[in-house]
DNA sequence: GCATTCAGTTTACATCTGTAGTCATAACAT
DNA sequence: ATGTTATGACTACAGATGTAAACTGAATGC
């Protein structure tokens, strides 16, 4: 079943909680996939029973962050919500609501708890010779 | 009243809810303050009643992000948990979430979001050269 | 002293979240 | 045809959160 273009104009305007995003995370590795699978995936890490994990695709479907397709007897699960829409609007979030929205200060928070590698100080460095072409 | 070394090591290890969070920005912009004064700055920019206030600040007391101290028939409120501690954990967490811990990505994303200024672009060259030496 | 007022504390209540059990139903095996 | 099984839907329930009203006790005005 294609996307309804309501359901994409919705997709992701809800938030997704902490839980959820675990199942996003499975579905943005692969998909689609039933829930049986996302659960083989998830369920040990976080110690979760399949029920769980179809009470969260439920709530996903609801929030319009997942479509299902039906396969037989059962869904198979697809996200709607793109992975780079979401983190990319985390991050925004993230961003307005501490420092203004002004990244830079971000930047020096993350330099100043030394989380920043060596790679992402690389990376960054070409990054911002990049933007500035 | 000093904070106790017992709260200082606690301070912040409870999650600070979105609300919660906007008191805590009047206090990290001023402190101490009272309830009412802080609800004169919030109030209405969120529209809460001074109840709201109060509730907010109880909680914020009872996990250890605030701390009190008599003034007469009221109390005086002083932010317990920094400013820098508490955006510091909150990026680690979204950068650790969201891009695996590493912090490049995340500037990619805020870089394809086009938000990044040239102030940001600017600074954070200068951060980078200042890590570099 | 007694009424009023101004705090903080307690209680309230709807929604969201984490976590899962139960129910109904459709497919499959025999 | 029927019992078993797999699966989504419905129900559950405690804790967190947003939002605020009611309660209580102390200070203040007269």
């Amino acid at each position: 079943m294609p996307a309804t273009s309501d359901q994409i104009r919705n997709a992701g305007s809800e938030r997704i909680s902490d839980a959820e995003y675990a199942v996003m995370e499975s579905l943005w590795e692969r998909s689609p996939q039933t829930a049986l699978e996302i659960c083989e995936e998830v369920c040990s890490r976080r110690d979760w029973s399949l029920a769980t994990v179809k009470t969260l695709l439920s709530r996903l479907v609801a929030k319009n962050a997942v479509v299902t397709e039906p396969d037989g007897r059962r869904f198979l699960y697809t996200p709607l919500l793109e992975k780079d829409e979401y983190t990319g609007s985390e991050s925004r979030r993230l961003v307005d609501r501490l420092f203004g929205g002004r990244a830079a200060p971000l930047f020096a928070q993350l330099a100043e708890a030394e989380a920043l590698t060596e790679a992402d100080l690389a990376e960054m460095e070409a990054l911002l010779k990049e933007l500035r072409k």
